[in-house]
DNA sequence: AATCAAGCCAAGCGCTTGCTTGGTTATTCA
DNA sequence: TGAATAACCAAGCAAGCGCTTGGCTTGATT
């Protein structure tokens, strides 16, 4: 029983699911190709130093219509961080369910996350990590609860793994530690480069696991 | 022989010999206290959110009058990054110099970085972590000669640690996957909590060493 | 006593910002 | 086919921005 990474067919699936649920805006649409924008202009140049003028022009249209679809600056924001919370639940949700060792389910979350990182949604993802200062205060609660319903999966095999005897540090600390370890490759992982994400991943995850666990699972 | 940590005296030794030789700014001085005031409003809104007003009246001045020590506000910000480094650097080779097992040099190495993430350098460190990308590229570029400097002692240890097989994946990446993971304690780490920060470096170690290592070790 | 630099103030310039307004064109669907 | 709605334009306002200017005050130096 190997481990299971999600293919590019089960994003599709997931992606396609949600706009039919109406959960994300579909990317083809004008409000969702304006969400795509936005979120690779405020990846790249930060939210402060993105002007409606910079992001209407990269649309093609007029700053002051930009109004029409979004009432402020503010809502794009807030909804591109949503729109990346919510499809990247589904995707963990979808990928633990592939995979039915702890180790595998560890191996999973941490893959997913790099994916999620430098993959199809990573200028979604690098706004919501490193602009979620620009979100004022409200937005920011409203997006915590979002960030809880995503750690909870976390948690929840990091519990496991833990009573297991795999991992040795209080978990909670753990996830802490992977988080930042995982966010900072934006800084410098090169998607061409010799370092696969998948081989990243299993680093990350010999990192964190204790070597008789290591030696002992499979 | 134990590990031995850097005291508040030698910090304050190094502080003296820095500000003696030149090298950082008196914090006493108008020119410090400006700096010191910068981070402290750097970190807490953002370079871009900061604005030249309200540095001036947290000082206690004339906006326009900031311009009398400073030539703009760019170079303020690399002021204040540059000050964090130079302090940093001659606190993590005084902290090797201490220290002689490469384990005790490691944990040196991530004790160093979560003090001067959390404590008294909290301010300068966290803007340089944090609002690297407000800094114009010719700036990126003199830090990142810093940086370097300062990373070597990293490198040079974790080599060692890997030759002596404490650690398992290459080193290179062990300290992109650390230096995110230390850090990420800016975002969650509580100093008046539960946890020291001793523990949580110990913790961090723990982590990252396979478990003949730790158990083989002294 | 004279000099001078350091430190600061008061005022405001020129520019950019997010956003508004009032109106026009394109698209959808009964 | 006609009406409603979505999508957009052109122009510009009010506020805030970094920074400049010209001159005043103070304390150390010679």
């Amino acid at each position: 029983m190997a481990f299971v990474a999600l293919t590019q067919y089960n994003n599709e699936q997931i992606l396609s699911q949600l706009i039919h649920e109406s959960i994300i805006v579909d990317p083809q649409s004008p409000k969702g190709r304006l969400l795509g924008t936005a979120a690779t202009l405020f990846r790249d140049r930060g939210f402060d130093k993105t002007t409606v003028r910079d992001l209407a022009k990269a649309i093609g249209i007029q700053s002051g219509s930009l109004f029409h679809h979004y009432p402020n600056k503010q809502e794009i924001l807030k909804q591109v961080m949503q729109q990346a919370i919510l499809l990247n639940i589904r995707r963990v949700d979808l990928a633990l369910s592939l995979n039915h060792t702890i180790k595998d389910k560890l191996l999973a979350l941490i893959l997913c996350e790099f994916q999620a990182l430098i993959l199809d949604t990573s200028a979604h993802i690098s706004v919501l990590v490193f602009e979620w200062r620009a979100l004022n205060k409200e937005n920011q609660t409203i997006m915590l609860e979002l960030r809880d319903e995503y750690e909870q999966y976390w948690i929840d095999v990091l519990a496991q793994a833990q009573q297991q005897g795999m991992i040795d540090i209080d978990h909670h600390i753990l996830r802490r530690l992977l988080n930042g370890a995982i966010n900072w490759s934006l800084n410098w992982y090169k998607p061409n480069g010799d370092l696969s994400l998948e081989q990243l991943a299993n680093m990350t995850l010999q990192m964190v696991l204790n070597n008789h666990a290591t030696t002992k699972q499979q």
